[in-house]
DNA sequence: CCGGATCCTTTTAGATACTG
DNA sequence: CAGTATCTAAAAGGATCCGG
């Protein structure tokens, strides 16, 4: 049974923030990169993306440190070392991930053919 | 305890598959509303989704219904007449976007500052 | 090693007009 | 009503150089 009227099963605010936060072209994958290692330097971050850019990377992650969701700690010397991990707010957003890694278990060879699998 | 060696807590493959579905710019929110409403017709999905244009919807349902996420129902009738639903695979994947409104419902005030909310 | 700033190319998105 | 096609404007992305 629905409540009749303004609303239905779900709201559409609370969804659209969450979106808000994640849409960047590369916010979940470095989501996920850094919640599978826990904490990563810039540089391995980038080589995990395989086909980031620089550039990418950098405005990315200050998008998502912005938001709370990843912390960045900087050491101070030289050569310089910056280490990324998931926020505590960040680790909220996990089980998000989870279910979309078990979504894409089940479903990865569904008869479909997956060429972005298959093309590298 | 971690399988040591090749893999750790989590897969890159089926991430990336699942990614690779839902990171246009609107899909996860036409899939959203196909949630919420079950069943809209091509103009009551545009006026849902408010600010999408009309090429960016008809590109976006195009490829949901290729990766069989969505269902396309025509009506062989003049004034022609469209429907859209989730497909039995797209179902599947709303354990995802129902987590991501929860999530949502948490951290929508947070003491962040959510421009993005206010702004409409 | 980290990442900001710049220039330039490519992609994407919006507006409009047109068809069945 | 539900799209497609075309043209143009805007944004994203890549390469490179520089500086802490």
């Amino acid at each position: 049974m629905k409540s009749c009227g303004t609303d239905e099963k779900v709201n559409v605010k609370p969804f659209a923030y969450a979106m808000s936060l994640i849409d960047g072209k590369w916010k979940m994958h470095i989501l996920f990169w850094l919640w599978k290692r826990d904490v990563l330097r810039y540089g391995e971050l980038k080589r995990s993306l395989e086909t980031i850019t620089h550039k990418m990377l950098s405005t990315q992650l200050k998008e998502l440190e912005a938001d709370d969701l990843i912390v960045r700690k900087e050491y101070s010397q030289i050569p310089p070392k910056v280490e990324y991990s998931l926020s505590g707010r960040g680790l909220t957003l996990m089980p998000v991930l989870q279910c979309l890694c078990e979504w894409g278990n089940c479903h990865i060879d569904d008869g479909k053919v997956p060429e972005i699998i298959n093309g590298r």
